[in-house]
DNA sequence: TGAATTTGACCTCA
DNA sequence: TGAGGTCAAATTCA
């Protein structure tokens, strides 16, 4: 136990190194104008994106090993159904308070024209719908998906799919929580700066006061992607303090490893994966990763 | 037969 | 207390 405690902070502490690399190639860069260029950056910050979401994927994993109890036996002592039941409600609860601080963003798709079905197009991952309910005022019903990913990789991105009132042919779209898989994404054709921003023009994209305490434009800035520019994020809060609950986590050590191997291939496809749910991250000049 | 979907029940929160 | 969100057993699908 404390030795593979003691791999997985090895572990962490190579891919944050890893993360220092990247800030350290995109400092060179920004002090060279012969080779800075915004694709250059982009391509830096997906890395350093994708290498900080590697490491909070493993904290939160090295968490759930440290909170988890150890496995029942049989010389394990039975636990009483009632407190059985009061451990998954407060997890529930845990669950819960976590969902609410993820980043969440809407967007408005049309409808996949000619297709019999009409859903609105395929954005790249996949998803299990978990749910569907008929909301008030609505004429049509909204359906609920969750990466289908959840379980194995504790992935808590959940989307909500409901058709427009006033143009059926539209669908409101809204994401809440970034993609800690790497499974079922499609990397983005290569855009020039000029494209970004043309399509930025072109999109419908429409993200509202999801909540009455969400409309903070001092504190709550709004961030885009450029490699995922249909989607303008708002931020609610620190994803940082949220953490996923993997349901069934076996063999951590190898899962951490798989992460790893993951996120080392979305930074070679130069793939931006994972927003950060953080309102901001400055980096100090003088900024460095200083282990031991 | 395993994965995905459906749907009623349950939980949380305003 | 009711609306919205999620769970999980039942059902369907490939």
């Amino acid at each position: 136990m404390e030795k593979s405690h003691n791999e997985d902070l090895k572990m962490l502490i190579d891919v944050l190194r890893q993360g220092n690399a990247h800030v350290m190639e995109l400092e060179a860069h920004l002090y060279n104008y012969e080779t800075l260029s915004s694709e250059t950056c982009l391509l830096l910050s997906s890395k350093l994106q994708s290498t900080f979401a590697t490491a909070i994927t493993m904290i939160k994993l090295m968490e759930q090993r440290g909170l988890r109890s150890p496995p029942s036996s049989a010389t394990d002592s039975p636990r009483s159904q009632s407190s059985e039941r009061s451990f998954k409600e407060q997890e529930r609860r845990e669950m819960c308070k976590k969902r609410k601080s993820l980043p969440r963003w809407s967007e408005q798709v049309k409808a996949c024209s000619g297709s019999a079905m009409e859903i609105p197009l395929d954005d790249g991952h996949s998803w299990r719908k978990y749910g569907q309910k008929d909301i008030l005022g609505a004429k049509f019903p909204r359906c609920y998906y969750r990466c289908t990913y959840r379980h194995s990789h504790g992935c808590v991105a959940t989307k909500q799919i409901q058709r427009s009132d006033n143009n059926s042919s539209l669908f409101d779209i809204t994401y809440r929580g970034a993609h800690t898989c790497n499974h079922g994404f499609q990397k983005p054709s290569p855009l020039t700066n000029e494209q970004i921003i043309h399509q930025n023009q072109s999109l419908m994209v429409k993200t509202e006061a999801l909540s009455s305490n969400e409309h903070k434009p001092e504190s709550s800035p709004y961030f885009s992607f450029p490699l995922t520019p249909k989607s303008c994020l708002k931020l609610e809060s620190n994803v940082f303090s949220s953490s996923s609950n993997p349901e069934n986590y076996e063999g951590l050590d190898s899962e951490i490893a798989d992460i790893i191997c993951a996120s080392n291939s979305t930074t070679s496809s130069e793939t931006l994966k994972i927003d950060f749910g953080v309102e901001q991250f400055v980096f100090d000049s003088e900024f460095s990763f200083d282990f031991y």
